[in-house]
Parts: C-alpha cells; sequence; structure tokens
RNA sequence: GGCAUCGUGGCCGAGUGGCUAGGCACAGCUCUGCAAAAGCUUGUACAGCGGUUCGAAUCCGCUCGAUGCCUCCA
C-alpha cells in the first residue's frame, strides 16, 4: 500500500486554471517536465525560486511513493537576441563578448546552476538533457510538422504556420488569448520578416555564415528554433503525452504555447495533462532586474556581500522562506521578511533537535495521527506548503510544552510525531538542519557542558557576577544559554 | 494599448460566504536571582466605491494600484 493510494492529491493546472484531483496516466508512475535554464549567465534568486518549487513537487511525489521521471532540460543551443534576420543567439554573442568557445561559456553556467541548486539543496533530476544534445530529434520533429502541413520552409528557416494550426486547434487555450487578438494588436511587420504572418514562430532558422552554433539539416545549416527543444526532450524522454509540465509563470506564453502546438502539430496529441506555473520572485515590491540593479545573486546573497540586504542568509533560511508562500502566489524578498523568516527557521529547527530527547509517558494531550492527516490535507491541495508549515509550527509548541513539562506524550506518538516531522521537514520541504550539520564537534558539547555546570554552581553560590559574565561572554561569541525546566541547554546563532 | 494574476492587521504570508491560519515584531503575564529561552493572553486586517445576500474580506460591477506576459527571460 502506497500513501498515494490514500491521499487525494490535487494540482492547479493552469490549462483549465481549475485545481483538478491528480491522476497519473499510469498508476504508481508520474512523468514531469520542467523547462531549464539557459546557460548564458549565473542563475539568479527568481530562477532558483522556479525550481525549488518544482522540486518540492518531486519530493512530494517521491513521498507519496509514485515513481517519478523527472526532466529538467538545460538550454545550451542558445536563443535568438531578437526577431531580426541577423538575429545572434545569447550563448554565441556571450561567447564572442568573453572571447571563448560558446561550450566554454555553456560549461561555465551549467557548473554554476548545480552548484548554486545543490547549496539550496535541491535534488538532481532523473534525467537533464541539452539541447544540443538532441538536435537530430529536433529535425525529426520539424520533419514530421512540415508532413502535417503546419510548417514551411523558408530561405533555409522553417516557420510554424500559426494560423494554419488555429483552424484546426485552439492556439492560445493555455495562455487565454485569442489569434484574432494577437493579430489585431500586433505591431507592424518589419520589411525583411520571412514570416507569413507575425504570430509564426521559428522551428529551424538558417546559420548566417558569422554565426558559431550551427548544425546541418535537410534545410542546410542552422540552429534550432526556440521552443522545439522542450518538445524534442519531452517527448522523447516522458512520451507523447505525460502527466505535468512546469515552468515559470513567464514561459506560460509564448513558450508553453508553442510547445502545445509543435506536439499537437506533430503528434495529434495533446502533449500535458497536468500544467503547473511557478510564479514570479520580486525584489523590494518590484521586478528582479539586472539593468535597474534591482537583483540579487544566490552567492552574494548567502555571502552577505551585497548592498540590498542587512546580513548573509543561509541557503536553508532562503528556502524556509520560499516555502512559507505558496509556489503560484508573487514572493517579495526583503530584508525584513527574511530576518522574520530566519528566526522562525531557528525556532522550527530547535524544535526538531529536541525531538529526540523528549520524555515520554502514558498519555497524550496531542492528536499526533490527526494533526498528521493535516499537514497532509495542506500537501494534497495543490503543494500548500504555508499551511503545511503552520501546522508544523503547531507541533513546535507541543514539543516545546512536552519538553517543558506542561504535556506529556506517549512513546507511540513520540516516534510517530518525529518521523512526521523529519519527513515534512528534510524530506518533503528539504529544508537542512544547519544547526545539525554544523554541530559536528563532540569537544565543544564537552566544553559546553563544563561551562554550564561552573554557571549553576556559580549560581547556586548566589555569585551572579560570575554566572552572569559566563552567560553574557557566551552570547557575544553565539552561544546561547538556556535554562529549561530539566536543566540547561545551549544553541549556536 | 491588449491579455492575465493579484491588492489581507506594524512586516511577511495562508484562507474561507457565517466558525482563531501561521511566522516575525509589539504589549501584558507565568517562569527566572535578573535575563534569555519557553508557555499563556491580547490585535475589532481584508485597496476604494457600489451591488447580490439573513450575512461578504470571500460572489458581481466599476475605480485606483501592483506584478507578469504581449520581443529572449524561471
Amino acid at each position: 500500500m502506497q500513501l498515494y493510494q490514500t491521499q487525494e492529491l490535487r494540482v492547479h493546472n493552469s490549462l483549465s486554471g481549475k485545481k483538478e484531483p491528480f491522476v497519473p496516466l499510469k498508476d504508481g508512475y508520474v512523468g514531469m517536465y520542467v523547462c531549464g535554464p539557459t546557460v548564458y549567465s549565473n542563475v539568479h534568486l527568481g530562477n532558483c525560486r522556479t525550481f525549488m518549487s518544482f522540486d518540492m513537487v518531486f519530493r512530494y511525489f517521491k513521498h507519496l511513493g509514485y515513481k517519478v521521471r523527472y526532466v529538467r532540460n538545460i538550454t545550451d543551443a542558445g536563443h535568438l537576441e531578437n526577431d531580426a534576420d541577423e538575429g545572434e543567439d545569447k550563448i554565441a554573442k556571450k561567447a564572442k563578448l568573453e572571447q571563448i568557445e560558446p561550450m566554454e561559456v555553456v560549461q561555465r553556467y551549467t557548473v554554476d546552476f548545480h552548484n548554486t541548486l545543490q547549496k539550496f539543496n535541491l535534488l538532481p533530476p532523473s534525467i537533464e538533457p541539452t539541447a544540443t544534445g538532441h538536435i537530430i530529434e529536433q529535425i525529426e520533429i520539424i520533419k514530421e510538422i512540415i508532413e502535417k502541413g503546419y510548417a514551411y520552409e523558408i530561405n533555409g528557416s522553417v516557420y510554424f504556420d500559426v494560423v494554419k494550426f488555429n483552424e484546426s486547434n485552439d492556439y492560445g487555450k493555455l495562455s487565454g488569448r485569442k489569434l484574432e487578438d494577437m493579430i489585431a494588436n500586433t505591431r507592424e511587420l518589419t520589411a525583411q520578416d520571412e514570416k507569413k504572418n507575425p504570430q509564426d514562430f521559428a522551428l529551424w532558422k538558417k546559420a548566417e555564415p558569422q554565426h558559431i552554433m550551427r548544425w546541418p539539416s535537410p534545410w542546410g545549416d542552422g540552429f534550432p528554433g526556440w521552443h522545439l527543444e522542450c518538445t524534442a526532450m519531452s517527448t522523447k524522454y516522458l512520451g507523447e503525452t505525460f502527466d505535468i509540465h512546469g515552468g515559470g509563470m513567464d514561459l506560460k506564453f509564448p513558450h508553453h504555447e508553442c510547445e502545445i502546438a509543435q506536439a499537437e502539430a506533430s503528434t495529434g496529441k495533446s502533449p500535458v495533462r497536468y500544467w503547473l506555473h511557478a510564479n514570479m520572485l520580486t525584489l523590494n515590491g518590484k521586478k528582479m532586474s539586472k539593468s535597474t540593479g534591482n537583483n540579487i545573486y544566490p552567492a552574494e546573497m548567502i555571502s552577505g556581500d551585497n548592498d540590498i540586504l542587512s546580513k548573509p542568509y543561509s541557503p536553508a533560511v532562503v528556502r524556509f522562506f520560499m516555502m512559507q508562500a505558496h509556489y503560484t502566489s508573487i514572493l517579495d524578498l526583503s530584508d525584513d521578511a527574511l530576518q522574520a523568516s530566519e528566526k522562525g527557521y531557528n525556532r522550527l529547527m530547535e524544535a526538531m533537535d529536541s525531538l529526540g530527547g523528549l520524555k515520554t509517558g502514558g498519555t497524550s494531550n496531542f492528536d499526533v495521527n490527526n494533526w498528521r492527516q493535516k499537514c497532509y490535507d495542506a500537501m494534497n491541495d495543490d503543494f500548500n506548503t504555508p499551511v503545511l508549515i503552520s501546522h508544523l509550527f503547531d507541533a513546535v509548541k507541543r514539543i516545546n510544552l512536552i519538553k517543558e513539562g506542561q504535556q506529556s506524550i506517549t512513546e507511540d506518538d513520540k516516534a510517530l510525531l518525529k518521523s512526521t516531522m523529519e519527513a515534512f521537514v528534510y524530506d518533503i520541504l528539504g529544508i537542512e538542519n544547519q544547526s545539525a550539520l554544523n554541530d559536528d564537534s563532540n569537544t565543544l558539547d564537552g566544553v559546553m557542558e563544563l561551562l554550564i555546570q561552573l554557571r549553576n554552581e556559580a549560581r547556586a553560590n548566589k555569585d551572579f557576577a560570575t554566572s552572569d559574565k559566563i552567560r553574557d561572554d557566551l552570547n557575544a561569541l553565539g552561544i546561547q544559554i538556556k535554562d529549561g525546566k530539566d536543566g540547561t541547554t545551549y544553541s549556536l546563532n
């Protein structure tokens, strides 16, 4: 018996705009595709939020007992900088700027991407395919689309015929747009545009002689278009129809809309059953943007080397902060909000640390089973991590009460509470306990035990000058002394 | 300009047609030698203006504002 058989998960499907019961294509298996980064610069924090949201989704599916194949691509072929004919792809542009090979750019920023995600404790996906590794597959799809009559070749480039497609299909169903409206609002056609219609998009672009990234094709040397790689790779590894497709809100149009069109044109089937979109991260209430300086890189945040925040924040605190908001809501990052989260995070982790040492008794004042199901209910409701966290804090309160001897818990309930807390905090939310990670020295424990003992002796002798000196000086070092009912403990700040 | 999403107490952030989300901050109390930690108690929030309803912050309309997309972008 797997958990998914008893827990009824509902997800917000962008295609219908509603929460729907999640039923996978194949019982017990989930296929999930998430649009990965274009590796032409360092990942920024907004990217991280999106990938973190889907990491949490991935983790929850796994926790429920599904076998999950999670595919997240690396876009290393570059995309056009602009829509003009002489458009240059981003990666080639960066390569020229830095006087290095395009693949050097790709390598450098792929490494940065992986390092950063690892800091935030993201699990690696099951498959991480690259666009350049799937040129052949992309060419095959283009052939298929041409054959079906939804694409045309001109001057060595191939374009998707959106108007034609819209006659038999619904282009715009994901983003809630109508082709007629789009046509009505279009800016003037540039004179040299090869496209029949401004809404058409490139499947294959002819490479000009100076273009470095190029591959042979039936239409001459060129490179694949904007949206094709995701269709090629998702189809290859997950099938023509699969369960979940995720990505940032900003990809909804045109990227995801075009993916649907490409897949429906080539296979005649709707590619995705549930579209999930993660919302944006703003900084101090405004869009993150490199050009205005309203931007912060993960590394700068962790090191504290930035002009925006008052202090460094650990990746675990940042993750906790992000999990306190629902993935479909815009989240605003600010120093105040992070400070509040940091304190909440510390309180949660201290409860986690004291869980194991809790004294048990003959009765429980805490209905652990009922509480546990509330946690699942929160997650089952479209991965509602903020509500889950509110329940986790209910447990924190209980843990502290039991610790203070004001309430009691049975051995069985304690075991269930502990395993449930660990599952939700560590496995599902992916929040690491950094106090536990750093606490690798038995020496420190020994020294602290000695100091606590000396302080207590001083207090017993009413030598408060000495006891306060120990307490205050330790505090200055970032070590907090805590006097509880059952003796004194300490924690590192 | 068009489309979409959203506007919640000092800050962040859930949620629902009538029943306390939660975190942080603040105040009072308990505990303490004094503190800290922990616990308890208190906050008459739901952008504005109308409307529907026995009842709306939750539904509808309008206004204002924010964010995203409309050209690559998580």
